[in-house]
DNA sequence: TAGTTTCTCGAACGACGGTTCAGTTTTCGT
DNA sequence: ACGAAAACTGAACCGTCGTTCGAGAAACTA
């Protein structure tokens, strides 16, 4: 499926991982066209421009790559043994907890920069945290329904745990050394687990002590 | 004080400005000059080199405006009726709320990303969450002492205010329809009200309904 | 196989912008 | 007032891209 393909989709997938790594306004096509190994002339050839490349790259990576795929396809968090343990991979998923992810999360905040000048970003940005709102209170409503949750608005705390996931999840992204990765796991599972009433913490296999 | 300042912190003023509105990356030094009513040969006598200049630009708006100055001589919220009153300024103030604060909130996330990929930022970004850290903690020890807050962890509760304020004022700076300015408020003020036992809600006046 | 469309390339064009330089004005200590 | 250091300027330099162009391979149709 994402095998080689030749051409446009090549050097889409290229132009995402030099956003990533270089930044949506450090990208050379030339260096996309080495990545990719084409010509520059090629990348004109299937995009009119510059800026043409750069946003669909950007709507490519967050519609055919990053975190959500994962909430339709994948979704590696449906074999869970509970409603928590599930509802703690999807936290654990959000953090900027491997490189993969690291990189979607450097992605997002370039998405989030570029939006508040780019008007037309928006729509793409809410959209994205719309279905991470769904992703959660779907997983919230389910252990409420199953007896396992306390009654609550489940996407009122869904999205109280997307902001908990960005503030820390930023923190985290930059190496502060108040906010470890763990920090962030540690708080998020907190706050959550307790609005869910479930005791103290969520169950990250990393936490317990 | 700040007044007619000729030359290089003239520069360095208009270069903020720039940053703000065109982004770190999307700035001209043949711009900041023009803004600063001077040629670009003087930008380049006072400042090595480009990056040297965006450099500084950036370390002299965290340090010099922005958030912080705030709690140190002009505070703001001083002159607050509670201390409920006084946490409630501060998080407004903390918040997307006006043009100046939206301003800042640009130049925070172009921090942000910069700081992803140049370390040296970091322990920029470091200091300024440390500094907001220590406002909230101190507004929330001295409520905690008045008797008026319940005891508790004051900067464990900081460091969760701030998170809540980044990941709500994130989207709400986005023009996220289901994440106004006012939800942005009472999703953070009700979390706040909550761990410091002071009711349902912080005092804003814009969300008394 | 001939013709047409799609895909791909190397090379060059042209503009933008950071940087440099040589010289002029202003500031300031004595 | 004068000489030197600092502040400042206009103009040119030059490297780096985005983009364009003309032509060649490949694929597809008839």
């Amino acid at each position: 499926m994402t095998e080689t393909q030749g051409g446009r989709e090549r050097i889409l997938a290229a132009a995402v991982d030099r956003i990533a790594s270089d930044g949506i306004d450090g990208v050379r096509i030339a260096r996309i066209a080495m990545d990719a190994g084409v010509s520059t002339a090629l990348v004109h050839y299937h995009f009119a421009t510059r800026e043409a490349l750069l946003g669909e790259a950007l709507e490519y990576s967050f519609e055919h790559a990053g975190d959500l795929r994962i909430g339709d396809e994948g979704e590696p968090a449906a074999d869970a043994a509970s409603h928590a343990e599930r509802l703690t991979r999807m936290v654990e998923h959000c953090l900027p907890s491997s490189a993969s992810l690291e990189r979607d999360w450097v992605l997002w905040v370039e998405l989030w920069l570029r939006a508040v000048r780019h008007p037309e970003l928006r729509p793409t940005s809410e959209r994205l945290y719309a279905r991470m709102r769904e992703w959660f209170a779907a997983a919230i409503s389910a252990g409420v329904e199953a007896g396992e949750f306390a009654d609550c608005d489940a996407e009122a705390v869904a999205d109280r745990a997307l902001a908990l996931v960005d503030g820390f999840g930023i923190r985290a992204l930059l190496g502060d050394s108040e906010v470890s990765l763990d920090r962030a796991r540690r708080e998020v599972g907190g706050v959550l687990a307790k609005e869910l009433g479930i005791g103290e913490q969520l169950p990250f296999p990393q936490v317990r002590a």
